[in-house]
DNA sequence: GTACACCCCGTACGTTGGTACGGAGTCAAC
DNA sequence: GTTGACTCCGTACCAACGTACGGGGTGTAC
């Protein structure tokens, strides 16, 4: 069973020429076509949209994602340059992560602070993702 | 101690024109002027910068951190338009650390997959995002 | 008092990530 | 065998986020 682009489209809820998109800039395989010159993807492609629109929301180019991707059929004896890349991109979560959980840290003193907190603090949510940026070491 | 254009530009690590951009659209508050016309940005500036370029990379568009940003100075006994913005954040800051820890797994299950696993395993990368998307519901 | 780096501004250009258009072919149903 | 929804493709356009240009004023060090 296969979907047409239509199909793909809706249940991804993305815009058909946004598969095209996809496509033509090598994030998408390009699909298996009828006769007619109509593509016949398969059902996972669905999941794959997905995936990459998840990631995107995360912070990650469509050139990241397309690395991710890469990773999938890492050919059982994996390279070292995919175990490499990996260790970049668990580097890179983690550092989003970190963030992410101090600004989470900050709104949630924010809200707090709404009711208490006499005058005059410093502003947590600044404070949270500042300081560092790049700089700061993983080791 | 104030600084220059060029100052703030150097320490936070972007181009000169961003500061003007980033004024231009409202992000950045409009610094004082000397007669010249020359800026006089306020130290801190510099890490409400990198707190923007870390929230960009964490996902958030100019426009969310300009969102964000409104939240510093909310008027003590906040309003509650304020509190329903922050929890809507955290909701949306919440989602991506599940969906990041998720990636996270599943990177690190693909590099020990490298050296074992057999054959015709499920892409756990794909797996880790996929299947909701925008429709989970966090209660 | 001038040389040189720095700042001003408006405007144009560039990249990323799509979206829309529109003419032509295809498919399924009636 | 024609209607109407769907697909094809190339190309143009769009919004977000900057980046570069270029002509002119400023500041300061010699």
């Amino acid at each position: 069973m296969t979907l047409s682009t239509g199909k793909v489209a809706k249940l991804a809820g993305v815009n058909v020429e946004t598969l095209r998109f996809y496509e033509r800039e090598g994030i998408l395989p390009e699909p298996p076509r009828r006769a007619s010159g109509y593509r016949e993807y398969p059902p996972e492609t669905v999941e794959l949209i997905h995936f990459i629109k998840r990631s995107q929301e995360l912070g990650f180019s469509l050139k990241e994602v397309k690395e991710l991707l890469s990773l999938r059929k890492v050919p059982r004896r994996a390279s070292k340059k995919a175990t490499t890349l990996v260790d970049a991109k668990l580097a890179e979560i983690d550092l989003k992560l970190r963030d992410l959980r101090s600004m989470r840290e900050a709104l949630e003193s924010l809200r707090c602070a709404c009711a208490s907190n006499g005058s005059s603090s410093a502003c947590p949510i600044i404070e949270s993702l500042s300081g560092r940026s790049e700089s700061e070491e993983p080791g």
